[in-house]
Order: C-alpha cells, then structure tokens, then sequence
DNA sequence: AACTAAAGTTAACGCCGTTAACTTTAGTTT
DNA sequence: AAACTAAAGTTAACGGCGTTAACTTTAGTT
C-alpha cells in the first residue's frame, strides 16, 4: 500500500489524484470494494481530505463513471472510419464496446451498476457522458437502419447485443478462453450486422418486420 | 424493521428463514446494501447465528443466487411450449429471462455480479445450477440452428441480447417506459431470432456465414 | 499585515463482517 | 432415566468502513 508523502500542506490537485488512485482501486477491488479511506491513504492524505471534493463515496464512483463514459465515448472516436460501409462501422463500435468493457471490467460494471441509476438522475455530467455514448451508438445504427420504428428496436439490439457480451464475456459465463474470445466476438458482431441489415432491406421493398409473426 | 421473537431457544429452520429474509433485503436494499446482521435482525437471531449456516455473507449470497438460477430455470420449464416451432421458443424463452430480471432485478444482477464469479468455480451447487441454465439455452437454440459452429455463436448472441437488454432495461437505460417496454422486448426477440433462422437458413443452401464478409 | 475562505487534520459515532468463548438444547448412548 | 455430545444459538470484542464536527494550516485578497 503506497503511501505517497507530501511536502506542502496543500496538495495541489487532490480532486484528480483522487480519481487517478480511485481508477486504481477500481482495477483492484472492485467498485464494490473500492474504499474511500483507502483511495485517502494511498493518495497520502487524511480519511476526511476527500469530502472537500466529493460530497460522498458515491459522488467520487459517479466522477469515475463519467470518465469511463467519456473515456469510452473517445475509444469510439478513435476507431471510427467514416469512409467504411454502415455495417461495418456498427460492428466496428461493437468491437470497441466490448473491448473496452474486458480492459476495464470493474470500471465498465461501475458505468452501468445500480448505485449509479438514482445519481445519473440528479448528476448532469454523468448523465450528459452517458446520452453522449447513446448518441454515437444512434449514429451507427441509424447508417443501417433508416426506418424510424426499425431504428429504435435496431439500436435496442445492438446495444443489447454487446452489452450482454461484454458482461457474459468479463464474467466467463461464455465458454471462450482468451484465444477465441476475439473469434467470437468478431463472429457475434458479424452475424448481428448482417441479420440487422437485411431486415432493413426487407423493409425497403414493402414487407414490414418486427411484429415477430411467422413469416418464413 | 420486523423482529421476530421466538419461543424456541433452536430456531428450527433458520437456514431457509435466513435465504427469506435475505431474499428482502435483496429487494430492499441491493446485493451490495445487504446486511448480514440486518438479515440476522430481521429474523430474530443473533448476529453470530447466520455463521452456523452459511461460512460468510458471501456463502449467503451465493445461495440466493443459486436459488435465483433455479428459479429461472422452473420459469424457463413452465413457459415453454415444445409443440411450439423452434423459433418460438426461443422467443418465449427470451422473454422469460428479461422479465425474470425485471421482476427480481436484485437477485438477477447478483447471479451475474463480479462477487459471485469467483465462487461459482467452488460452489458446486452454485455452478450447475447456472451450467443448468445455460443448458436450457443451447437446447432452444439448437432447434434452430443445427449446425455446430453456428449453433455456437447462435448460443453466444442469443444470450447476449437478452442478457443485454435485461440489464439495460432494469437500469432505465434503454428509452422504454413501463407501457412500451414489452413491445420493445417482443419485437427485439423476434427480430433476432428472424434474422438467426434467416442465417441457418442461408447455411444450409451452402454459403457459409458467420464471418460476416470481409474483415479489415 | 490582516483577513478570509479553501483545503487539510484529528477524533469521534455508529454500522458492518467476523471470530472466540460461552450457553442452551435435542438426540443418542449407556 | 441419566449422562454425554454435538449442533445451534448467544454475547462481547476487534478492526475497518463512511461520515461528520471541530479544529488548523495555508494561499490569495484587501
């Protein structure tokens, strides 16, 4: 347990080495284990030093949330090729999803836990990273799937899809060891864009889907 | 908070009043907000009580949850229909498991939570109820995807979505209110398990999916 | 140089998980 | 029937936690 000295009273920037020593228990412990007296240690400051800048434990988990939804929403940026065809560019977003989930499991879990649902409420910030990540989501899905009333059971999917696949995945519910981890996502992702574009084709010549009737 | 007094110095069934109690504060407070000693409280014992029964809280939490995945698995069983077609039943099943999770979000994210992976490679009882579960999958999924590799990453995405959705819905995640919520889980279900009969299809008349064309 | 507000400290409260040492009881053995 | 034993429950304690109140140090302004 490191126990960082300091030569000046006040430290500077203790909201940032905060969240930096947080990010680390995170990756350590957990969110469910993450303890704020523990994040003050390592950061060498006191138990109480931390409520000068975050009001509970829970606004400093928010705080990190919002760095993963930002973090994620940059990851998405990054990968982007805009000059690529709509299906790959959502399966492209899905292998960024996941891959960041499994780099950052407790993180990943902490964006989308239940202590976050009432502060994601209240806190514009986390709320604003998170709508954020919805939209680029929306953008991807909305290439491949014109159709307003599609597009919103499309971008259900999708995000569905590799949302259950990352936790599946980071969980080792799904049976793939680290070799043919990336095969399969690969293969989910596929699969999924190519049954998600051709119900969009469908649609365009007349014929409507979604209603989950038998159609052969 | 209910105290329960006794007249018996032995309770008689504590270790099932004790998975009661905490099947409550589950639903009150969240895997994470559950109290061993509240638990013990509630049930009129001891706070040291709960130790002869189960090792830790931990012990605790995993029977809940091997309970939780039995409980699904009855579900599954009972609203199943085998004369149903194959595409059908995996919908219904589909159905079932995203309105398990949102009839017990609780006990739902604690069978999928960080703290229970670990002790699911122990517990025996705790692993095959899931392995159980898992099993009821594959066997709806098989029935319309035949082939092996398919049916392999057929299992993955079935899972996924539901899973996805499940935890995106109980999160508030997704835009659907109560009223339209199931309109939304109908026609996400449906539309994928079109598309997933659509690709079998394909792979029987000789084009081999699953790749999803080219990669970078 | 004095003042003030921000930033950090110490000490305490109550809750928690867990353990050790003890007591009560139900069931078996003699 | 009495004695024994092991299971089941109790009390009391330890240390860690989140949080707060009251206090001290310091940087920046007047």
């Amino acid at each position: 347990m490191a126990r960082v000295p300091r030569s000046t009273y006040h430290h500077g920037n203790l909201r940032q080495a905060l969240l930096d020593a947080g990010r680390q228990e995170l990756r350590g412990h957990g969110a469910a284990g993450l303890s704020l007296r523990r994040v003050a240690r390592v950061t060498g400051v006191s138990q109480a030093a931390p409520y000068r800048h975050f009001d509970d434990r829970n606004a400093l988990l928010a705080a990190l949330a919002a760095e993963g939804f930002l973090e994620l929403h940059h990851r998405f940026i990054a990968d982007d090729r805009s000059e690529d065809p709509p299906r790959c560019r959502l399966e492209r977003l899905g292998r960024t999803y996941v891959r960041f989930a499994l780099d950052e499991p407790a993180l990943f879990q902490l964006m989308f836990s239940a202590e976050l649902d009432e502060l994601q409420a209240r806190d514009d910030t986390l709320r604003s990273a998170g709508e954020q990540l919805y939209g680029a989501l929306q953008d991807a899905v909305r290439g491949l799937v014109p159709d307003p009333e599609q597009f919103r059971v499309g971008c259900a999917s999708a995000w569905s899809i590799v949302h259950g696949m990352a936790l599946l995945l980071l969980h080792g519910r799904l049976p793939a060891d680290r070799s043919c981890r990336e095969q399969l996502v690969d293969a989910v992702t596929a699969q999924f864009a190519l049954g998600l574009e051709r119900i969009a084709a469908d649609a365009c010549h007349g014929s409507v889907a979604g209603d989950g009737g038998r159609r052969r």
